[in-house]
DNA sequence: TAAGTTAAATACCAAGCGGTATCTTTATCG
DNA sequence: CGATAAAGATACCGCTTGGTATTTAACTTA
């Protein structure tokens, strides 16, 4: 029984997960010919080359990560419960994460370096559409007056994002959430006092 | 004109920049006799082996991060100051380091998965410094009423260490200090909602 | 100055790396 | 069915890696 897409779909997952708990580099072709019990062949069938399957890996744990949030954020319907989506989900992110070996945006981040043009790119494009994804339910509750009009959105989501990302990096540190709970917390008390009643 | 221990501190000054810049995996010993213009065996004279290099690179950026931060904050008599020492040194990461590649606390922390004890070690020590140093800036505003009672020093050393390294993770990655320069005018307006008038 | 010691250079090694060429197997379709 | 093409396994390649053994050069001290 041959196919062919779902081979492709496990290297990539397999090797998505290796690259965000080992890292991009650290991790070697023979190290996902192991995982996935396909062999160079069947990788380089697939891809061009281990470049390429970087960034296709990431991509996938980028789409992970908002596929899951975007689902949860349609069922959410005021800017309170909007942003409990966000938190829950990285207060998840130790305990029960969608993927192992912490956050994707910022491993790829700290690893892409100037010389790795295509995975800082990809890097990039996450980060993007994450502010716009927060951005996106600061100015919803601004224009329905949820929120108070003296608030910043832009600012406020460079805070936020960086916070929760600061806080992961914190807690997988530290190996326990308490920095993200600490953060999330806070975040949480900010949140409820740009609330208008 | 030899001089042993000048040779081992350009070996330790140059790798850590090349540690802290293309990742410590990434960096190989050819990559650090080219920098040095040592070869292997004035490396491997005075250390161990890569790993120890890698380590002892680190504690050296370290110690320059809070040496730097440790003369300013002895000038800095009150609260404030003291705050605006911490931002001033982060807000400087971009346009004039210390050391190039961003933050030394999370590139190590991104990159030492499990496998490597001894660099997670380090890295979570230098952590514990950063907690320190700045609980003790809000400690000591506590125990002279400069800002209000209610402040929970555990919280915000949390938050403020989440959001700046989270800030310079963003900043880099978007290669301006945009997120940078956001976050920390944001923990500002935090501060100066803390002191009490 | 000669002997001894240490710093650093040189030369070498096995292992693992990413990548490719080739071969075998499986599926597809007239 | 038999032919064709694609999927995947196997075997191999040149190169780099971290590490070591050995040699040369420089400093120290008697």
């Amino acid at each position: 029984m041959r196919n062919p897409q779902l081979t492709k779909d496990i290297i990539i997952k397999e090797s998505a997960d290796l690259f965000n708990t080992k890292g991009y580099k650290a991790t070697s072709l023979s190290d996902i010919t192991t995982a996935t019990g396909f062999t160079k062949g069947a990788i380089y069938k697939h891809f061009k080359n281990k470049e390429d399957l970087e960034q296709q890996a990431l991509r996938s744990l980028s789409k992970r990560m908002f596929d899951i949030l975007n689902i949860d954020l349609k069922n959410a319907s005021d800017f309170t419960s909007k942003m409990n989506v966000i938190f829950n989900f990285f207060e998840n992110y130790l305990d029960n994460p969608p993927y192992s070996g912490g956050c994707p945006l910022m491993n790829s981040a700290c690893e892409s370096d100037d010389l790795d043009a295509g995975l800082r790119q990809q890097s990039f494009g996450m980060l993007v559409t994450f502010k716009t994804t927060i951005k996106r339910i600061f100015d919803k509750a601004l224009k329905n007056n949820q929120i108070k009009s003296s608030v910043d959105s832009d600012q406020l989501t460079a805070v936020y994002i960086a916070t929760l990302e600061g806080a992961i990096m914190m807690s997988k540190l530290e190996r326990n959430n308490d920095a993200l709970v600490k953060s999330i917390s806070y975040l949480k008390t900010v949140n409820s006092d740009l609330i208008l009643k």
